[in-house]
DNA sequence: ATCTGTTGGATCGTACATTATTTCACATTT
DNA sequence: AAATGTGAAATAATGTACGATCCAACAGAT
């Protein structure tokens, strides 16, 4: 699978090829354009992408393989609900997945590499969380750059998979000021570690990396629970 | 051995409702009657299954969302050809995940629990091997009253997903006689470590098991690859 | 107020039209 | 004459339209 329309935001899309419906709706669910639990009629579906409505079907289809849209018989579809379990059960797979990922970048890093990490956390301060949006691609960019190589694949892809979930999420939300010291200072944790060589202090890092930002992303959505969907004032 | 197609569902003949075309052509490829890389034609399959091309297309399009079928635009869809690789792939996230759910299910594991992993492991040594078939059902059973009742819904499925796809692989192959005695002597060893609260030598345990299991599947497969490729339809 | 028949709407299945690709015969070239 | 390029027909994927079926909400009657 290996999506790698990572970066583009699909404004300048038009310039390559059309996107195809399933990647026109899967990047509505992920940029929140279609938000959590919202119901995914066809018919609507086929006027807002103008097309008819079997190709919907087959992307509605698709998508519910890859567990972003769910589906009842006769009833249709909705856009996959994210409650703090559900982020909680990717995080602990990635804390799982990412350190053996990141072990045997250590083994195959060079000079460029990490003059390249050391480039991308270059750009994620200088931005220093102005936009979280432009802030997740940044940052997404960062790890990108140790995993997307990786001999495995399937790893990787799973990785990219819950990546982009996450990033849905963690969109909506500030990023508190404590966390931001500890992405920055972790993050520097690991180009050292890896530039040392130390396979195992580099995979510690990114499981508390991984760890922490797991665990923020679910306080903020209790925050955004406890002050009601909505309905500001109180 | 030609087609009985029929009878190869009679383990769960009990289910009342008939199985969705998307469940058919999933079983289809698991059991092996969809050989790897085997094209699949909506229009064979649709008389195949006795229905229109619709259902096909959208079964298809979910099954690719899973990744067991690849997909070329315009080019139709193909079951995904299985290679050392990718089983390789595969183990490796196994062996990351086994161990972590294994870990949290000594800390939940009740006497009953305890008899239950017995009896099943009773099974398998009172079956012996006799039925590759049948030796991966009970095996799979094994491991399920381990994993089944785990909190993380997406890891359990995660792991479920990558079994099914090893059984259909395994299925395939005899197991050597010192792989069995491994299997055996693994089991037991888990049993135990569960028994004795010891949960840093459960996950050892299983760590080796999926290990041990990925190696043995990847050399059958190299040699039933020396042996010379498969006669089939092509 | 609960139950039941009706109605509206959306999903699901079938048939057909369109577009792309593969195949294979045939002509041209070396 | 063998090899290769061309093009038309066959084949199969993709898109469109429509009828059948199922479900949910609602009106009216007991």
């Amino acid at each position: 699978m290996t999506a790698t329309a990572a970066d583009d935001t699909n404004e300048f899309a038009a310039s390559e090829q059309p996107l195809s419906i399933y990647e026109l709706i899967r990047e509505d669910i992920i940029s929140g354009r279609l938000e959590p639990n919202a119901r995914l009629k066809v018919a609507d579906l086929a006027t807002r992408y103008g097309t008819s409505t079997n190709p919907i079907r087959e992307a509605l289809q698709q998508l519910r393989g890859e567990d972003f849209v769910v589906m009842e018989p006769n009833r249709g579809a909705r856009v996959r609900p994210i409650d703090e379990a559900f982020v909680r059960d990717i995080i602990e797979i990635e804390v799982l997945i990412e350190p053996a990922l990141t072990k045997w970048f250590c083994s195959i890093a060079t000079d460029a590499d990490i003059v390249d990490l050391e480039a991308a956390q270059a750009e994620i301060e200088a931005h220093n969380f102005a936009d979280p949006k432009h802030h997740g691609e940044l940052d997404t960019r960062f790890h990108q750059l140790i995993y997307d190589r990786h001999y495995n694949r399937h790893a990787a892809d799973l990785w990219w998979k819950h990546r982009e979930i996450l990033r849905a999420i963690s969109r909506r939300f500030p990023t508190s000021l404590s966390r931001r010291q500890a992405v920055l200072r972790e993050h520097r944790e690991l180009i050292e570690a890896i530039r040392a060589q130390d396979a195992d202090k580099a995979a510690e890092v990114v499981a508390r990396h991984v760890e922490g930002s797991g665990r923020h992303i679910i306080e903020q959505m209790g925050v955004a629970k406890r002050n009601g969907p909505r309905r500001g004032s109180a």
